[in-house]
DNA sequence: TCCTCATATTGATGAATTTCGATATGTAAA
DNA sequence: TTTACATATCGAAATTCATCAATATGAGGA
């Protein structure tokens, strides 16, 4: 019948409904850069990283790395908190969830 | 310290060997109409669906409908297989565990 | 073999994406 | 209030992508 729950994941869980958001979070991870990006997010220092430090990893323009964090944040996968002169990025439930 | 284990998971299931591989996975998945499609294999009998059920489906042309399941077959995500005149895809291991 | 049906491939087009340099914004220190 | 630093936004260029119509391939059936 089923596929070990997959389509009952996908059908019931994931609903019609969901599709787009879902589409948009793949989407985001669906990128060597964004990926990278929210690996080092997640093997920071308590789970969590400041662009300075992910834009040398890198090795692209800051703006660029401040373009993909922007498209995971609004994705849904990254929390941006600002702290001081620097801005922090962590995982998000639903990141953590896809990630598991 | 570690995220929930996500951090472990990335870091060392998923290697930076992985990452074009995994980002090419989620990429594939990051479109509405592959999300669809893979949706609809998953709820098909027996987990798998043909070309000529999926196409009506999505509303799109057939070929368009193929370029998208070549996309899934390339990426490890769908299986093909051939019976008949028709063509029948299926969930590989890869997938069911994204999608899990 | 010839014909029909199901699916794949090709070629073209418009839209979206990645990237950069330049500039703007915002935060805190001098 | 200047100044310096960290990050975000803007505008543009190059590339990639989704889609279609047309055509090719391939598998049975007549």
């Amino acid at each position: 019948m089923y596929a070990d729950g997959v389509a009952k994941t996908l059908t019931l869980t994931r609903s019609p409904r969901a599709i787009p958001k879902l589409a948009e979070q793949y989407k985001a991870l669906g990128d060597e850069t964004r990926l990278s990006l929210i690996m080092a997010v997640a093997a920071g220092e308590n789970a969590e990283a400041c662009v300075c430090d992910l834009t040398p990893e890198t090795g692209l323009a800051q703006s660029t790395v401040s373009h993909h964090l922007k498209i995971l944040v609004d994705a849904g996968l990254l929390d941006r908190s600002q702290r001081g002169k620097w801005a922090f990025y962590s995982l998000t439930e639903a990141a953590k969830k896809l990630l598991k």
